[in-house]
Order: structure tokens, then C-alpha cells, then sequence
DNA sequence: ATGAAAGCGCTAACAT
DNA sequence: ATGTTAGCGCTTTCAT
């Protein structure tokens, strides 16, 4: 492979102005330019970037922690992480961590050894914090989608409070008073969130909040499936199924078909998301809507900003949503409406 | 950020025993190794691998061409190699390529400008032809899922004839004699060795070829629905349904039971890669099932071998598969079986 | 067992 | 407008 020195050589000029060329052609004269041009064609001459971004100090790369890529939310999301990085420059490194903070602490070390510039972060965890921390300036990071408020990175969320209200809402006008939940990890603030919203709209509606139709969940379609299962065997079943991802609830569906039950004529479901699969589902399932590409453009604009000191305070980005009611859901068995 | 030479002075010793003592311990003694490992702690010196990355020339990052990274089947893959490269200290760097040539050509630029050290393509194409064809030897990249055929590389991939064949005999056991068949992109030479394969059983069952039962689709949810709409308008209308993926297949059903059609009683669909949705669709899917991590796997254990210089000659690597009958496929109508 | 010194390929002052 | 030169942080002979 050859080197600026070759091209230097052929075109007879120093390396300095061939890495010109390259930098600031308008810094050099036209005619010198197109002697450059020809002798980088003529070597098939390609910068040796990893050299470029060791002495520039820049590697232009975005480490991404994802906790899992066999999400399709999380995928939409990168999708839009590679437009935004793409037009900025960047390029995205992503690093599949099960929400491992071990693994998590190893990709960050890719920024502490200059291997990437700054890290997205998908899950509600600091991934610096095993690390020394940070004296006061912000980290060179954003949190996105599942996010632990921090004054050391900006974070992008959805109003996860609100939106799981104006489902619960949704189902509560169509009579509904006995209504299931399935939940996400316990461990995480956004379940903690759309809880808040379930018993919030309850409260509103003055119905009370019974801990026994809160179901465990973990966001796959197994889980969604098992909880139904579980909800099933009680006695005095709600008329609604509230789950916090579509995954669950077209688990959840699968379970309740399963068993007999028409959708919605004896119960109804809703998910939270809008992943593809929620439109084929049988029936469409009702769902809330968020921008994930949006989400993925917005966290790489932020850490950009970040990294060139363009943002002093750690900004707080809400993003909107929306309610998609399809077919999973209707009257309360009972209800004429 | 400390580098080498503080240490070194810290340690009283010279940056060449720093290095020496990270990269090969046994060669310097263990009073000096003491004194550096102690100075590292005390600067939380940390190994600029830019720097090192440069200076050897190894990279130790892959570069994935992958049309869409939502696509379930990918994900799986993808998450098979990525624990394949973290325990050969490699890491991944994703490309999400539309399959996009262009795109594509970028992306390996990667590797000639010593950002990676190699290629990982998931589509039937050569990203290198642009460039000059290597004279000769090996080119550093495997391809995998879905192989063009070349003795430039390695590829893996499945029986995709034989797998289609299975699965279209297991749809003429059931006494199934017109059966349609929803297609891939048409670029995509995996979509014209399944049709073959289908093409195979058929002739071997003494059945003719009907070509008005094959529907143009694109591996999407929604050409699935459509290509099934489009069945559906036609007179003499197939007892069986063989989509080339489950997401075609998934879209298909909705379309088909949206028409009041039951499955399988009136007509049987069967799709191809078993995506965890299909477990839990409704009806569970019939399908084939790939060893999606495996794939990962030794994609990534071939290419590191090639870089390494173990491989001479391009293997064609085929990964074992399995027919998995659920309930979408049933007796055709009229039969009693 | 350890150190001195020469670069890897490039950029960026600083000179001319 | 162009060239000279000094490194970036590290690895790796080659000496000692």
C-alpha cells in the first residue's frame, strides 16, 4: 500500500503539501493540486486512517451499548443512530452487552483508550460510573431510550409516564375498570415509569390499584406468554391487558387465544412500542408509537455537540408519542358501546 | 491520560520495559514488573490502542455488511459472530448497507485505509469487485447467509435447494398438490435456490410447474400481505402457501385469515428461518430452522484464519438444517389423513 | 534483564 | 504557495 511519501515523491512535492491536498486543497495551487491528484490515482494511494485518527487525537467512532440487537425497537433506533452518524462523519461501533455493566465497563474502555470518541448509552446505566467520575464536566456520552437522569450527559426518553397513562386511559373509556398489567425488568426505570402512568390513570378514574394483576415480565415474547398464563389460572381475570412492550403482548395474545378467549370481545390488549410485527398481529394490536429513528438521530446530534464542547449543561429531550388504537382492543365484555 | 513514558519515569524504568511488561510479562523480572504494574495503578495509565493499532498494523476490528439490521434472522447471526470475535479479541464494526453497493464500497474502504482488518458480507455480493481483483490470493473477507459464489473468499451458508425441497415435500405428504409460493427478492440467488428446490420436489412428485403461483416478495411483512392478497383474487386458488421467510409468511396469514380463510384446515402456510415471532403466531408457523449463532460463528472464525494466513484455498462452508412442523400446515382439503 | 533509538504514516507549526 | 521538521504513543530491533 502506498504511502504520502510515495506520493509525495512522484509528484515531486513535500508530504506536507499532499496531506494539503487531501485537508485544505484550496490552501494549494491549482496546478500543484492536479500533479497530487494524478500521483495519488497513479499509487491507488489511500491515507492510512488508523494513523490519521492516532495522530489527530479523533477516531470519529460512536461505541453504542445495546442490550440486545434482537430488539426491533432498539434496531429502528440504530438505524437512525448510522443516518445521523453517517452525515456527521462518524461511524458507529456497536457493542452488544446484555446489560452487562462488565461488558458495558469494557466498551467504554474503548474511549479511554482512544479508540472511539464517546459512547451511546441504551440502557438506564451510567457505564462510566465504575470508573473514576467525572470531575464536574460532562461525560462523553448520551443516554437514550431507557435513561437514569444524570447532570453528566444529556438523556432522549419518551414520556414514558404520560403515555402509559393515555393507554390506561384508552382502555378505562372503553369500560374497562379491571385491567391487567404486564411489566417490564423490574430493574428498570422505564417500567417503573409506565406503572406510574397505569396507577395514575386508575387513581384519576378512582378505580383501586390491585397489586394482584401486576405480572412479571421481561420484554420477550415468552414472558408475555407465561404472564398470561399466570393471569389465567386466577380467579376474576381482568378485561384488559395492559403489557409494557408488543413483544409481551403478542406473547400475551398467543396465550389468551390459546385458551379460548376472543380479542377484544372477551379481553383486551395493548402493547407499547409499534414494532412491525404489531400491525400483522391477530388482531392489529392497539400500541403506543414512538420515533425511534428520531431518538437515534437526535442522541447522535447530542453527543456530537458534546464532543466539540458545544454543550455546557446536560440537556433533558422528551420525544413524542402517540396512541395507535388497531383492533386488539374494545368495549368491555358487558359495555354497549 | 498518563502514556508509556510517564510511567516509565515514574517506574524508573525505560518505556520499553513498560511495554515489555504488558505485552510479553516473563521477559522482564519480577522486581521491575512490580515496580511497573504499580506505576500503572498509580496513573491509571491506560494503552492509547489507536497508538498501538497503528504502529502494528492489526486493527483487530471486522467490518459486518448487513443489508438490514432489523431483520431478526440477522440479529442472530450478528450476536453469534460478535461472541466469536470477543473471544478472538476482535471487535465489530456494523454496517448497515441497504444493500447498497455504494454503501458497501465505503464500508470496506475500512479495510483499505487500516480501519479494519477485514469483511463480514451477508448479501450476495462482492463488495471488492469495484476495487482491483486481487491478483491471486485470498481477499480478507468471508461471506456468509446469502453467498455469491467465488474462490476469493470463504463462504457459509445453508443447503437452501435442499432445505426448500424438504419443505415442499413435507407440503406434498400432506396431500398437498397446488401450492404456492411466495418469493424473495429476485436479485437474491437464495431466493432462486429455493424456488429450484421447490421446482425439485414438485418434478419429483410428477407435478407440473405452475408459474401463475408464484408471487413476488421481498422478505417484508407487507409483501407478504400483499403477494397474499394478490393469491387471493386469482381463480383455482393454492391449498398450500411455501413464503421464503417467515416474516413473508407472518404477513401472509394476516392477509389470509383477514378472507375468512382458516388455517390450516383450508389452506396451509409455511415459512423459512424460524424468527422467534413464529412461535408465536397464530397459527405457530411451520418452518425452517437455521443455526443462525453458528453462522456467526464461523463466519468470523474462517475470516480471522484467513487474515491469519491459515487458509489457502476458499472452503464452501454449509451449515446443517431442520424442518420444524408446527401447526400452519395441515391436510390439504378433502384429504383424510 | 534492560535501555537506546529508530521509526509506523501522518499532521501542523514554523520557515521560506 | 510550499517545504522542513518535530513529534503523536507505541513497538521492536539491536546493544549493553
Amino acid at each position: 500500500m502506498a504511502t504520502i511519501r510515495e506520493v509525495a515523491d512522484i509528484a515531486g512535492v513535500s508530504v506536507a503539501t499532499v496531506s494539503r491536498t487531501l485537508q485544505q486543497p484550496e490552501r494549494v495551487s491549482p496546478k500543484t493540486r492536479a500533479r497530487v491528484t494524478s500521483a495519488i490515482e497513479q499509487t491507488g494511494y489511500k491515507p492510512n486512517l488508523m494513523a490519521v485518527k492516532f495522530r489527530s487525537g479523533k477516531t470519529h467512532s460512536l461505541v453504542v451499548l445495546v442490550p440486545t440487537i434482537a430488539n426491533l425497537f432498539f434496531a429502528r433506533v440504530i438505524n437512525g443512530m448510522q443516518e445521523a452518524a453517517a452525515e456527521r462523519g462518524y461511524s458507529l461501533l456497536l457493542g452488544n452487552t446484555q446489560g452487562n455493566p462488565d461488558l458495558e465497563a469494557d466498551y467504554v474502555k474503548m474511549v479511554q483508550t482512544s479508540q472511539a470518541d464517546g459512547v451511546i448509552q441504551l440502557r438506564a446505566h451510567n457505564p462510566f460510573s465504575a470508573m473514576q467520575s467525572s470531575s464536574g464536566g460532562l461525560l462523553p456520552m448520551v443516554n437514550v431510550c431507557e435513561v437514569v437522569d444524570s447532570a453528566s450527559f444529556p438523556t432522549v426518553t419518551l414520556d414514558n409516564h404520560n403515555a402509559a397513562k393515555s393507554m390506561t386511559e384508552h382502555l378505562l373509556e372503553l369500560g374497562h375498570t379491571r385491567i391487567g398489567l404486564i411489566k417490564g425488568p423490574n430493574s428498570s426505570p422505564l417500567t417503573q415509569e409506565r406503572l406510574r402512568g397505569y396507577q395514575h390513570a386508575l387513581a384519576n378514574a378512582d378505580i383501586p390499584f390491585d397489586e394482584s394483576i401486576l405480572f412479571d415480565g421481561d420484554f420477550t415474547l415468552r414472558s408475555g406468554f407465561d404472564a398470561a398464563r399466570r393471569m389465567l389460572e386466577q380467579p376474576n381475570r381482568p378485561t384488559a391487558l395492559f403489557c409494557e412492550n408488543d413483544e409481551t403482548a403478542i406473547g400475551a395474545m398467543q396465550a389468551l387465544k390459546q385458551a379460548g378467549l376472543k380479542i377484544p370481545e372477551d379481553i383486551s390488549v395493548a402493547g407499547f412500542d409499534d414494532i412491525a410485527f404489531s400491525g400483522y398481529a391477530d388482531p392489529p394490536l392497539t400500541t403506543i408509537a414512538q420515533p425511534a429513528e428520531e431518538f437515534g438521530h437526535t442522541a447522535v446530534s447530542l453527543l456530537v455537540d458534546v464532543l466539540n464542547g458545544k454543550i455546557k449543561k446536560a440537556p433533558r429531550v422528551i420525544m413524542p408519542h402517540e396512541l395507535i388504537v388497531r383492533n386488539s382492543t374494545g368495549p368491555a365484555p358487558g359495555t354497549n358501546a
